[in-house]
DNA sequence: TGATATAGTACTAAACTAGTGCTATATATA
DNA sequence: TATATATAGCACTAGTTTAGTACTATATCA
Protein backbone atom coordinates (compact mmCIF):
# COMPACT_ATOMS: atom_id res chain seq x y z
CA UNK A 1 0.00 0.00 0.00
CA UNK A 2 0.94 3.03 -0.87
CA UNK A 3 1.33 5.20 2.67
CA UNK A 4 3.31 6.35 5.35
CA UNK A 5 3.04 4.49 8.59
CA UNK A 6 1.83 5.72 11.74
CA UNK A 7 5.27 5.19 13.12
CA UNK A 8 7.00 8.52 10.66
CA UNK A 9 3.69 9.96 10.85
CA UNK A 10 4.28 10.34 14.76
CA UNK A 11 7.80 10.63 14.38
CA UNK A 12 7.38 13.79 12.26
CA UNK A 13 4.87 15.33 15.26
CA UNK A 14 7.51 14.11 17.60
CA UNK A 15 10.21 16.37 15.65
CA UNK A 16 8.22 19.41 15.26
CA UNK A 17 7.52 19.97 18.52
CA UNK A 18 10.88 19.48 19.76
CA UNK A 19 12.02 22.38 17.05
CA UNK A 20 10.05 24.29 18.44
CA UNK A 21 11.11 24.47 21.94
CA UNK A 22 14.25 24.59 23.50
CA UNK A 23 14.59 22.46 26.51
CA UNK A 24 14.43 19.08 27.01
CA UNK A 25 11.26 17.29 26.34
CA UNK A 26 9.79 14.31 28.27
CA UNK A 27 7.96 11.59 26.40
CA UNK A 28 5.29 11.55 28.58
CA UNK A 29 4.41 16.06 27.68
CA UNK A 30 4.61 14.99 23.74
CA UNK A 31 2.38 12.30 24.20
CA UNK A 32 -0.38 13.99 26.11
CA UNK A 33 0.01 17.39 24.55
CA UNK A 34 -1.00 15.57 21.34
CA UNK A 35 -2.73 12.76 22.88
CA UNK A 36 -0.74 10.03 21.73
CA UNK A 37 -0.39 6.82 23.04
CA UNK A 38 2.34 7.02 25.40
CA UNK A 39 4.45 3.80 25.22
CA UNK A 40 3.90 3.99 20.99
CA UNK A 41 5.88 7.45 21.74
CA UNK A 42 8.18 6.85 23.96
CA UNK A 43 9.33 3.99 21.40
CA UNK A 44 9.64 6.18 18.87
CA UNK A 45 11.47 8.54 20.49
CA UNK A 46 14.35 5.92 21.72
CA UNK A 47 14.42 4.95 18.08
CA UNK A 48 15.10 8.84 16.89
CA UNK A 49 18.01 8.61 19.54
CA UNK A 50 19.74 5.41 18.48
CA UNK A 51 19.49 6.69 14.87
CA UNK A 52 21.02 10.14 15.76
CA UNK A 53 18.45 12.26 14.54
CA UNK A 54 17.44 13.37 18.84
CA UNK A 55 19.95 12.79 21.93
CA UNK A 56 17.97 12.24 25.39
CA UNK A 57 19.12 13.16 28.72
CA UNK A 58 17.91 10.81 31.73
CA UNK A 59 16.38 11.65 35.58
CA UNK A 60 14.61 14.69 36.78
CA UNK A 61 14.37 17.70 33.86
CA UNK A 62 15.30 15.06 31.27
CA UNK A 63 14.00 14.50 28.52
CA UNK A 64 14.48 14.93 24.59
CA UNK A 65 16.05 17.56 22.24
CA UNK A 66 17.06 17.97 18.83
CA UNK A 67 20.66 16.73 18.06
CA UNK A 68 21.48 19.20 14.94
CA UNK A 69 19.69 22.38 13.50
CA UNK A 70 15.65 22.11 12.21
CA UNK A 71 17.61 22.76 8.86
CA UNK A 72 19.95 20.27 8.95
CA UNK A 73 16.86 17.30 9.47
CA UNK A 74 15.38 16.30 6.16
CA UNK A 75 12.53 14.11 6.17
CA UNK A 76 14.11 11.02 4.02
CA UNK A 77 15.77 10.53 7.04
CA UNK A 78 12.71 10.32 9.09
CA UNK A 79 11.27 8.31 6.75
CA UNK A 80 14.28 5.96 6.93
CA UNK A 81 14.21 5.31 10.52
CA UNK A 82 10.58 5.17 10.86
CA UNK A 83 9.25 3.10 7.87
CA UNK A 84 11.64 0.83 6.70
CA UNK A 85 14.09 2.23 3.82
CA UNK A 86 12.16 3.66 0.99
CA UNK A 87 11.78 1.25 -1.92
CA UNK A 88 9.02 1.70 -4.26
CA UNK A 89 9.47 -1.62 -5.59
CA UNK A 90 11.94 -4.01 -5.14
CA UNK A 91 14.25 -4.08 -8.51
CA UNK A 92 14.91 -0.54 -7.44
CA UNK A 93 17.81 -1.56 -5.16
CA UNK A 94 18.56 -5.00 -6.59
CA UNK A 95 16.71 -5.97 -10.19
CA UNK A 96 18.59 -9.35 -9.61
CA UNK A 97 15.42 -9.78 -7.25
CA UNK A 98 13.17 -9.61 -10.30
CA UNK A 99 12.51 -12.64 -12.71
CA UNK A 100 11.60 -10.74 -15.64
CA UNK A 101 13.87 -8.20 -15.61
CA UNK A 102 15.13 -9.11 -19.22
CA UNK A 103 11.67 -7.23 -20.65
CA UNK A 104 10.57 -5.39 -17.24
CA UNK A 105 7.60 -2.57 -18.26
CA UNK A 106 7.42 -1.57 -14.48
CA UNK A 107 10.89 -0.71 -14.06
CA UNK A 108 11.72 2.41 -16.06
CA UNK A 109 8.14 4.09 -14.95
CA UNK A 110 8.77 3.22 -11.11
CA UNK A 111 11.67 4.05 -10.99
CA UNK A 112 11.37 7.39 -12.43
CA UNK A 113 8.20 8.11 -9.51
CA UNK A 114 10.24 6.50 -7.04
CA UNK A 115 13.30 8.92 -7.80
CA UNK A 116 10.53 11.93 -7.81
CA UNK A 117 9.71 10.91 -4.36
CA UNK A 118 13.40 10.63 -3.52
CA UNK A 119 14.01 14.33 -4.72
CA UNK A 120 11.12 15.79 -2.65
CA UNK A 121 12.06 14.28 0.68
CA UNK A 122 15.40 14.92 0.34
CA UNK A 123 14.53 18.47 -0.34
CA UNK A 124 11.82 18.76 2.62
CA UNK A 125 13.86 20.04 5.68
CA UNK A 126 12.20 19.67 9.17
CA UNK A 127 12.20 23.96 9.37
CA UNK A 128 10.07 23.90 6.09
CA UNK A 129 7.44 21.22 8.04
CA UNK A 130 7.56 23.22 10.55
CA UNK A 131 7.31 27.09 8.81
CA UNK A 132 4.07 24.80 7.00
CA UNK A 133 2.55 23.82 10.03
CA UNK A 134 2.53 27.53 11.67
CA UNK A 135 0.97 28.67 8.56
CA UNK A 136 -2.00 26.12 10.13
CA UNK A 137 -1.62 27.36 14.11
CA UNK A 138 0.17 30.34 14.27
CA UNK A 139 -0.48 30.14 18.15
CA UNK A 140 1.18 26.79 18.35
CA UNK A 141 4.53 27.92 19.19
CA UNK A 142 3.26 29.67 22.48
CA UNK A 143 1.03 26.74 23.46
CA UNK A 144 4.12 24.13 22.68
CA UNK A 145 6.21 26.78 24.73
CA UNK A 146 3.60 26.30 27.89
CA UNK A 147 3.08 22.90 27.79
CA UNK A 148 7.48 22.14 27.53
CA UNK A 149 7.62 24.71 31.56
CA UNK A 150 4.66 23.07 32.68
CA UNK A 151 5.50 21.64 35.72
CA UNK B 1 5.94 0.98 4.04
CA UNK B 2 6.16 3.70 1.18
CA UNK B 3 5.89 0.93 -1.46
CA UNK B 4 3.96 -0.90 -4.43
CA UNK B 5 2.30 -4.08 -3.98
CA UNK B 6 3.38 -6.85 -6.23
CA UNK B 7 -0.13 -7.01 -7.15
CA UNK B 8 0.15 -3.31 -8.87
CA UNK B 9 3.64 -4.70 -10.27
CA UNK B 10 1.74 -7.69 -11.68
CA UNK B 11 -1.29 -5.36 -13.25
CA UNK B 12 1.62 -3.29 -14.55
CA UNK B 13 3.49 -6.21 -16.75
CA UNK B 14 0.23 -7.73 -17.66
CA UNK B 15 -1.56 -4.44 -18.38
CA UNK B 16 1.57 -3.45 -20.85
CA UNK B 17 1.32 -7.10 -22.44
CA UNK B 18 -1.76 -6.57 -23.44
CA UNK B 19 -1.07 -3.19 -24.99
CA UNK B 20 1.77 -4.49 -27.31
CA UNK B 21 -0.96 -7.66 -29.06
CA UNK B 22 -4.41 -7.32 -30.18
CA UNK B 23 -5.81 -10.93 -30.09
CA UNK B 24 -7.01 -11.97 -26.81
CA UNK B 25 -4.12 -13.23 -24.41
CA UNK B 26 -5.30 -16.03 -22.02
CA UNK B 27 -4.14 -15.71 -18.19
CA UNK B 28 -2.01 -19.19 -18.53
CA UNK B 29 -0.15 -17.64 -21.76
CA UNK B 30 1.08 -14.43 -19.51
CA UNK B 31 1.88 -16.51 -16.50
CA UNK B 32 4.10 -18.89 -18.52
CA UNK B 33 5.54 -15.35 -20.42
CA UNK B 34 7.05 -13.65 -17.22
CA UNK B 35 7.23 -17.17 -15.37
CA UNK B 36 4.77 -15.37 -12.66
CA UNK B 37 2.05 -17.81 -10.78
CA UNK B 38 -1.09 -18.40 -12.95
CA UNK B 39 -4.07 -18.39 -9.84
CA UNK B 40 -2.51 -14.62 -9.04
CA UNK B 41 -2.15 -13.70 -12.37
CA UNK B 42 -5.68 -15.12 -13.45
CA UNK B 43 -7.11 -13.50 -9.84
CA UNK B 44 -5.37 -10.08 -11.22
CA UNK B 45 -6.70 -10.13 -14.49
CA UNK B 46 -10.61 -10.75 -13.17
CA UNK B 47 -10.07 -7.71 -10.83
CA UNK B 48 -8.78 -5.42 -13.76
CA UNK B 49 -12.28 -7.23 -16.01
CA UNK B 50 -14.22 -6.18 -12.88
CA UNK B 51 -12.86 -2.41 -12.77
CA UNK B 52 -13.05 -1.98 -16.40
CA UNK B 53 -10.00 -1.35 -17.69
CA UNK B 54 -9.83 -4.67 -19.63
CA UNK B 55 -12.38 -6.90 -20.94
CA UNK B 56 -12.57 -10.71 -21.41
CA UNK B 57 -13.93 -13.47 -23.54
CA UNK B 58 -14.15 -16.99 -22.45
CA UNK B 59 -13.78 -20.23 -24.05
CA UNK B 60 -11.62 -21.22 -26.21
CA UNK B 61 -9.14 -18.88 -28.08
CA UNK B 62 -10.83 -16.59 -25.39
CA UNK B 63 -8.77 -14.27 -23.12
CA UNK B 64 -7.90 -10.55 -22.23
CA UNK B 65 -8.05 -7.64 -24.28
CA UNK B 66 -7.27 -4.39 -23.37
CA UNK B 67 -10.91 -1.67 -22.92
CA UNK B 68 -9.80 0.75 -23.79
CA UNK B 69 -6.72 2.71 -25.73
CA UNK B 70 -3.32 2.83 -23.77
CA UNK B 71 -3.14 6.64 -24.20
CA UNK B 72 -6.50 6.53 -22.28
CA UNK B 73 -5.31 4.43 -19.33
CA UNK B 74 -3.12 6.11 -16.45
CA UNK B 75 -1.51 4.56 -13.72
CA UNK B 76 -3.18 6.09 -10.67
CA UNK B 77 -6.27 4.16 -11.80
CA UNK B 78 -4.21 0.80 -12.23
CA UNK B 79 -2.27 1.36 -8.63
CA UNK B 80 -6.48 2.36 -7.51
CA UNK B 81 -7.57 -1.13 -9.00
CA UNK B 82 -4.34 -3.10 -7.35
CA UNK B 83 -3.03 -1.71 -4.36
CA UNK B 84 -6.09 0.28 -2.03
CA UNK B 85 -6.80 3.58 -3.04
CA UNK B 86 -3.44 6.43 -2.39
CA UNK B 87 -3.48 7.82 0.59
CA UNK B 88 0.03 8.75 2.02
CA UNK B 89 -1.37 9.54 5.00
CA UNK B 90 -5.18 9.28 6.13
CA UNK B 91 -6.16 12.71 6.72
CA UNK B 92 -5.37 13.60 3.36
CA UNK B 93 -8.90 12.82 2.62
CA UNK B 94 -10.79 12.83 5.84
CA UNK B 95 -9.05 15.39 8.31
CA UNK B 96 -12.01 14.14 11.41
CA UNK B 97 -9.71 10.85 11.59
CA UNK B 98 -6.57 12.89 13.05
CA UNK B 99 -6.74 13.73 16.64
CA UNK B 100 -3.81 16.37 16.35
CA UNK B 101 -5.60 18.30 13.23
CA UNK B 102 -5.59 21.54 14.94
CA UNK B 103 -2.04 21.98 15.22
CA UNK B 104 -1.01 18.87 13.38
CA UNK B 105 2.58 19.87 11.88
CA UNK B 106 2.77 16.68 9.27
CA UNK B 107 -0.41 17.58 7.40
CA UNK B 108 0.67 20.67 4.88
CA UNK B 109 4.32 18.73 3.97
CA UNK B 110 2.28 15.40 3.50
CA UNK B 111 -0.38 16.61 1.23
CA UNK B 112 2.24 18.49 -0.47
CA UNK B 113 3.81 14.95 -1.08
CA UNK B 114 0.64 13.11 -1.84
CA UNK B 115 -0.70 15.69 -4.25
CA UNK B 116 3.28 15.34 -6.07
CA UNK B 117 3.42 11.29 -6.32
CA UNK B 118 -0.84 11.91 -7.39
CA UNK B 119 0.09 14.55 -10.16
CA UNK B 120 2.97 12.08 -11.30
CA UNK B 121 0.83 8.50 -11.78
CA UNK B 122 -2.00 10.33 -13.18
CA UNK B 123 0.35 12.24 -15.89
CA UNK B 124 1.73 8.72 -16.68
CA UNK B 125 -0.65 6.54 -19.43
CA UNK B 126 -0.09 2.80 -20.07
CA UNK B 127 1.25 4.32 -23.61
CA UNK B 128 4.17 6.08 -22.03
CA UNK B 129 4.98 2.92 -19.79
CA UNK B 130 5.03 0.56 -22.70
CA UNK B 131 7.17 3.37 -25.07
CA UNK B 132 9.99 3.35 -22.55
CA UNK B 133 9.55 -0.29 -21.53
CA UNK B 134 10.69 -0.81 -25.46
CA UNK B 135 13.78 1.03 -24.92
CA UNK B 136 15.13 -1.40 -22.94
CA UNK B 137 14.11 -4.40 -24.79
CA UNK B 138 13.16 -3.65 -28.47
CA UNK B 139 12.79 -7.00 -29.28
CA UNK B 140 9.69 -7.25 -26.92
CA UNK B 141 7.44 -6.47 -29.36
CA UNK B 142 8.25 -9.40 -31.36
CA UNK B 143 8.60 -12.09 -28.50
CA UNK B 144 5.14 -11.37 -27.23
CA UNK B 145 3.63 -11.58 -30.59
CA UNK B 146 5.17 -15.03 -31.16
CA UNK B 147 4.05 -16.09 -27.74
CA UNK B 148 0.62 -14.58 -28.29
CA UNK B 149 0.22 -16.73 -31.41
CA UNK B 150 1.42 -19.75 -29.90
CA UNK B 151 -0.90 -22.63 -30.45
C1' DT C 1 17.62 8.06 48.70
C1' DG C 2 13.58 8.63 46.12
C1' DA C 3 11.14 10.40 42.23
C1' DT C 4 11.59 11.08 37.48
C1' DA C 5 12.85 9.83 33.06
C1' DT C 6 15.14 7.20 29.43
C1' DA C 7 17.16 2.32 27.58
C1' DG C 8 16.49 -2.02 26.06
C1' DT C 9 14.02 -5.85 25.00
C1' DA C 10 10.31 -8.83 24.23
C1' DC C 11 5.60 -9.63 23.34
C1' DT C 12 0.72 -9.52 21.19
C1' DA C 13 -3.40 -8.59 18.24
C1' DA C 14 -5.03 -7.02 14.08
C1' DA C 15 -4.50 -6.05 9.39
C1' DC C 16 -2.54 -6.75 4.99
C1' DT C 17 -0.05 -9.29 1.28
C1' DA C 18 0.80 -12.94 -1.61
C1' DG C 19 -0.64 -16.86 -3.10
C1' DT C 20 -3.80 -21.20 -3.49
C1' DG C 21 -7.97 -24.03 -4.59
C1' DC C 22 -12.38 -25.18 -6.06
C1' DT C 23 -16.61 -25.03 -8.57
C1' DA C 24 -19.59 -22.86 -11.98
C1' DT C 25 -20.24 -20.99 -16.48
C1' DA C 26 -19.46 -19.50 -21.23
C1' DT C 27 -17.66 -20.45 -25.99
C1' DA C 28 -15.29 -22.25 -30.15
C1' DT C 29 -14.81 -26.23 -32.70
C1' DA C 30 -14.68 -31.02 -34.11
C1' DT D 1 -23.87 -31.64 -29.27
C1' DA D 2 -19.94 -33.13 -26.61
C1' DT D 3 -15.53 -31.59 -25.28
C1' DA D 4 -11.65 -28.85 -24.36
C1' DT D 5 -10.53 -24.30 -23.23
C1' DA D 6 -10.95 -20.27 -20.68
C1' DT D 7 -12.93 -16.92 -17.54
C1' DA D 8 -16.05 -15.87 -13.02
C1' DG D 9 -16.66 -15.92 -8.44
C1' DC D 10 -15.81 -17.47 -4.29
C1' DA D 11 -13.36 -18.72 0.02
C1' DC D 12 -9.21 -19.96 2.28
C1' DT D 13 -4.22 -19.88 4.20
C1' DA D 14 0.57 -18.68 5.60
C1' DG D 15 3.60 -15.18 6.32
C1' DT D 16 4.70 -10.46 7.15
C1' DT D 17 4.00 -5.88 8.84
C1' DT D 18 1.91 -2.50 11.78
C1' DA D 19 0.44 -0.63 15.92
C1' DG D 20 0.56 -0.84 20.36
C1' DT D 21 1.74 -2.90 25.15
C1' DA D 22 4.65 -4.41 29.13
C1' DC D 23 8.43 -4.99 31.96
C1' DT D 24 12.93 -4.41 33.90
C1' DA D 25 17.28 -1.89 34.16
C1' DT D 26 19.73 2.34 34.49
C1' DA D 27 20.81 7.24 34.90
C1' DT D 28 20.09 11.84 37.08
C1' DC D 29 18.32 15.64 39.76
C1' DA D 30 17.13 17.36 44.16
Amino acid sequence: MLKLSKKTDYAIILLTHLGEVSAPVSAQKVAEHYQLPYPMVANILKLLVSSGLIKSTRGKRGGYVLERPTENIILSEIIQVTDNPFTLVECVHDEDLCKVHQCCPTQRPLIALHNKIQQFIEETTLAAIIKDAQIINPNFEDSAYEIAHLS
